[in-house]
DNA sequence: ATTACTTATAGTATTTTTTACTTTAAGTTT
DNA sequence: AAACTTAAAGTAAAAAATACTATAAGTAAT
């Protein structure tokens, strides 16, 4: 690190060294869906400190690795997936928050579709488990913070952002997506309108394909068509499912 | 930092002290809104690297000071101004953006009201100056990124909650909050039909006082009412002045 | 097979909101 | 007092959201 000093001086007196003893971790919040019901994945923590605990997956950024990269490369390690959607939405830096040193953390949330998902736990993991958004255990570090902000963050960009999708199976029902969207802004939809509104966006295709296995009118597939939601976009298109008071 | 070591070992055989020679830096994207034109605050830089080059207000965060502080630390450093409404956007952290050492660095925006902002230079400071966002100069580090991400996340954000009054005087008159929403939203509204909006939401008061010195019929002057936002934020009102595309 | 049952899907009518436009009011300047 | 400028209120048409009804298409039991 000899190219530090040659540039410029703190105007405290403190030594230009001395602001960089910093960690940097990232710490990735992973929604998923099953079950009609919004869930997180956890690890619990097989290292000090905090050992035993359940805590987000997150882990100190190498001093030669970019921030995104590190989010998905940590996410990779517990998860095994590539190419999901990842989103940074809020950096924590109190200065107890670790007790190893100073460390800020970047927060990073992905939704993951259920039916192709299946954690790994890394070294220094345990176990891994999905947690009810509802029903959430005291978590290490200020990792419940964190959580809080990811939760309110995903529930306030629902809304505007057509990421819902991620969530589901490739392939879904109306229904399956309107109690998705229930289950995320808790708030119930008529059923027909539901469906008048979400297909007058013209964002999905309809597939040539039914429900199977239920013991009733089996419903049609629909499939989110990104290449389409990019083209509306462009046409000044704002995706909006906001619901009233 | 002897608290090190006492718990965890890196997974790549790097020693864990190597994780710990990040800077964390803030930069301020200060907004303000002169003559009908949105306008960032930028500093000319007296120090290397970039002497002499416009950047953002920004610093590295001393390691005993929380990062929200250390936002309003600067902030309050480079324009004397105290609890002004400052919000975190986003934060940067390729490898090399840096040329002193490894920082990642936090981007925190704020509105300032033109009536009573008056910069003041600091130490390493040469010259501060207001530039409209639709001519800009080209910026030290990757501060043009960081203000091009502050620029769309205020214009998304204004959508949906009422910070637009935060730019203008305390007391306005509709047509300069029209005017304002005009500049942030590039976007021309009906006059009758705006104040129609902006009344029913019931969110600002109404003064007994008018516009001076104006050579023809003066206008109201109308005052935001923040206390009236928080209440009816309660009840599950949405601001929205969302604009067709 | 027929009937009952469940859920999907289409349709319709009412209300509310948005939009476009017109009119009137209230001040200043000549 | 007349002309001018902008504020502010009003109105009618169009569009969108909402609440509700009806029909269709399947499964399961009789």
């Amino acid at each position: 690190m000899n190219k530090m000093n040659k540039y410029f001086l703190s105007e405290n007196n403190v030594p230009f060294q001395d602001y960089f003893n910093f960690g940097l971790s990232v710490d990735c919040v992973v929604f998923g869906y099953v079950g009609e019901e919004i869930k997180v994945l956890l690890v619990q923590r097989d290292a000090e400190p905090f050992l035993g605990n359940w805590a987000l997956p997150g882990d100190l950024v190498p001093l030669d690795e970019d921030l995104a990269d590190s989010a998905s490369n940590v996410l990779q390690n517990l998860t095994g997936l590539e190419n999901i959607f990842m989103e940074q939405f809020y950096t924590f830096g109190a200065v107890d928050r670790h007790p190893a040193g100073r460390v800020a953390t970047v927060g990073y949330y992905s939704l993951v579709k259920s039916d192709n998902y299946h954690p790994i736990a890394s070294s220094w993991v345990k176990e891994t488990e999905w947690f009810s958004i509802k029903d959430l255990p005291k978590l290490a570090f200020d990792h419940d913070q964190i959580l809080e902000k990811a939760v309110s963050t995903l529930k306030s960009r629902v809304k505007y952002r057509p990421v819902g999708f991620e969530l589901l199976p490739t392939k879904f029902t109306l229904l399956e997506l309107q109690a998705l969207y229930e289950a995320l802004l808790d708030y119930k939809f008529d059923k027909p309108n539901f469906r008048k509104k979400i297909l007058s966006m013209d964002l999905l295709v309809q597939l040539d394909e039914v429900q199977a296995n239920v013991s009733h009118r089996p419903a049609k597939l629909f499939q989110f068509d990104e290449m389409r939601y990019i083209e509306l976009r462009k046409e000044g298109f704002a995706f909006d499912i906001t619901v009233k008071g």
